[in-house]
DNA sequence: CGGGGTGTTGAACATATTCAACAACTGTGG
DNA sequence: CCACAGTTGTTGAATATGTTCAACACCCCG
């Protein structure tokens, strides 16, 4: 999968995340270069800060509900979040993960489409809707960046449909694996062993799996030492290559 | 799911489609009221119609390959087609079907994400890519509609997520049918019984399952005074609600 | 140290797949 | 216009992959 998230979190072009020195509070942010912001500088940099209002989440709390009203946008500058519909009788898919730079909420009809629940706590700015846009149409290469996204964003969910409707699942979990290392080394995180923030039934939700069925499969590509499992929520990789080729249905 | 296709056709806003008097090729253009064009208006629609290129091709032809250079884009006027991506062994995923009205092409980087087929004789308004982009910033409000066509298709490609990771045989076709009766109803055309120009095979991959179990489920359906089968290619619609229900998994 | 949640493993089961045969339909040529 | 051939669709039986139900282990975290 590419180094895109898909449906609904709209992730920017690879750039390293690295501090930069304080001197606005937006300036300051360490996650500049992969948000939506990284399209603006100096003074336009400014009038994004004026609009910007600061939120904190601790994890398992919901930052939205699917059907609500999308009066906000948000911009996830620390942790992780997790975006899901559910069917009546509590089946769940969940359709991408949210990491730091990454930009959510933005619906079309004012309708929310999914629920964002957070993973672990998190920090996010956040932005009245109508604010935003506004600032859209001031400086359009945040529009040119959006739309950008937005088709990126949509070859990734191709890539998703293909991995639900025909990939086993010895080939969605290591989809999944290869894609987390994919994010880690775009995020400048540490490759090996990588850091795997979901539980095992979120990894089956997002995978269109059971729990019981992800734990047995991570434990069978460990038998065959293609990863190790050091410690909880973390994987170790052996055989990236033996993991991509069965990602790609080798 | 709503009246919108999924993943890389995009589909502007209901708008039933109605024959123009003549006086230049797009204005006479019946399916111009759905397609991108609906945005333009007098002299613009002749800036558009100055590079448009006609083309046709008939059932079974491929208009690209996954891979190619994607040099052109599309609107398709007459006729049906199905986008796909395929596993080396030949597991197919139909990540969309093409309808009238329907733009195809936009590839981000250039290169094509999945492979577009004609379902039956088909015929499209050709652009050279970089010609189509100079239009688009010379009327920013082509690029606000693609930008939230965009995001409604993110939320159907979410549907079709859920669909595939989390719905059953029953559920999925119940979902198909609905979802075209939906888009018969888009494009003014006959919704009882529905035309479904599609093989059981296309609609197993569409839905991530086999030919044998479309054609049972949809016998079952038959079965249980749900659906009538008149013809080929027909689906007569008995019990709507009941088909909604089960398609939102009660 | 103890308890609740998370993860793992096992056995029985179910849904959809696979393999196979046949039926129906389409389109083509006699 | 009918016959035939190839394709598409349907149905059946056996099978397999992943699920469900259940028990247990692990491990943070208090």
């Amino acid at each position: 999968m590419p180094d895109i998230n898909i449906s609904g979190a709209i992730r920017l072009p690879k750039a390293v995340a690295k501090p930069k020195p304080a001197s606005s509070p937006c300036a300051a942010c360490t996650i500049r270069d992969l948000a939506v912001c990284s399209a603006l500088e100096g003074t336009e940099l400014d009038r994004l800060n004026a609009i910007r209002m600061p939120a904190q989440m601790t994890g398992g709390g919901t930052l939205f509900d699917e059907g609500a009203t999308a009066d906000y946008v948000y911009n996830l500058t620390v942790g992780t979040m997790k975006l899901y519909r559910l069917l009546p009788d509590g089946r769940r898919q969940i359709t991408g993960f949210v990491y730091p730079g990454d930009f959510l909420g933005l619906a079309n009809n004012g309708e929310r489409a999914y629920t964002a629940e957070a993973l672990s706590d998190i920090s996010l700015c956040k932005f009245k809707r109508g604010q935003l846009e506004n600032l859209f149409n001031e400086f359009p290469k945040l529009k040119d960046r959006l739309l950008g996204i937005s088709r990126d964003e949509l070859v990734a969910a191709q890539a998703q449909m293909l991995l639900l409707g025909r990939k086993t699942a010895r080939e969605r979990i290591a989809s999944f694996i290869i894609a987390t290392i994919e994010r880690a080394e775009l995020m400048g995180l540490p490759t090996n062993p990588i850091e795997v923030p979901m539980s095992r039934n979120d990894i089956g939700d997002y995978l269109g799996l059971t729990t019981e069925t992800v734990s047995r499969t991570l434990t069978r590509l460990k038998q065959t030492k293609m990863i190790s499992l050091p410690a909880n929520k973390q994987i170790g990789i052996i055989d990236r290559d033996g993991l991509t080729k069965i990602a790609e249905g080798f």
